[in-house]
DNA sequence: TCTTGACTTAGACAACGTCCAATGTAGGAT
DNA sequence: ATCCTACATTGGACGTTGTCTAAGTCAAGA
């Protein structure tokens, strides 16, 4: 992900260390975190890391597209890395762990243009639900 | 929406002014309101309803399948009374209004086997995102 | 009509997120 | 290397959405 941080300062941010930490905890993990999780996970690495530099990096990061913003119910968001594949996501109902999942097809042609009701459409999210391994058992 | 009402009778549901009107505000529309939406409009016609009520009634319904919550973006959950037919939901950016949407073709089919991780998928959530004609201009 | 258990109410509380004024600092300018 | 300043961070107040509880109220069966 220092990649990341390349990219970043290329469009002008400036660098600090809670930001770094911020792209560091989002970085390599599968899974994808709330953002109280991400200011949990900071907090180990940067005690005096405060809340509001952790909502505000996310929101720098959602903004600039490198990572996307997923509420899959009504409770807290959760930020998923994976900005730079499309993708859509796969729900236990149970559990809730989320899995990345890539369907084939073009979703957006699905919609007929009587169905669009003039909107300008520019995202399609498609939410897979249903029970994992585990907990079908 | 009479039946609603009949039908909940008939499930052991005690008959309130406040159900009634909550049921009422539900009926007809194509909007799908949250719930202080709901509790405003209630209080147009029962003006002492309180929020609880509003929340347990619509907790409630959702609960019996006669509506469906929908939470869309990280905001307020709305409720969506067209429970009895299968749709999706395409919603405004910026405004957040909601409309009810009818992709052609078979969403489960897209996702292949392999991209299913084991998982027993029981429902496919779609939510198609641009701006609406008002909101465009 | 009476009774009772389910329903409603107001308001406190909780979770999640945003905003602000005061303070700190990254990184260009000197 | 040091200074400057615009931008970033902080902590805490605040807002929104939703839940919970104790006390009062009422629908509907006996």
């Amino acid at each position: 992900m220092s990649d990341l941080l390349e990219r970043l300062r290329g469009r002008g941010w400036r660098l600090t260390a809670q930001r770094r930490v911020v792209a560091e905890v989002l970085d390599g993990d599968h899974v994808h975190y709330t953002a109280d999780e991400v200011h949990a996970l900071a907090t180990e690495r940067l005690p005096e890391i405060s809340r509001a530099t952790v909502y505000n990096t996310l929101g720098e990061l959602v903004t600039l597209g490198e990572v996307i913003e997923v509420s899959t119910d009504g409770r807290a968001k959760r930020y998923d890395p994976n900005a730079h594949h499309a993708h859509q996501h796969l729900v236990c109902a149970r559990c809730g762990t989320i899995r990345d999942v890539h369907p084939s097809g073009d979703l957006l042609a699905d919609l007929p243009a009587q169905e669009r009701y003039g909107f300008a459409i520019s995202a399609v999210e498609v939410t897979y639900r249903g029970l994992c391994p585990d907990c079908a058992a």
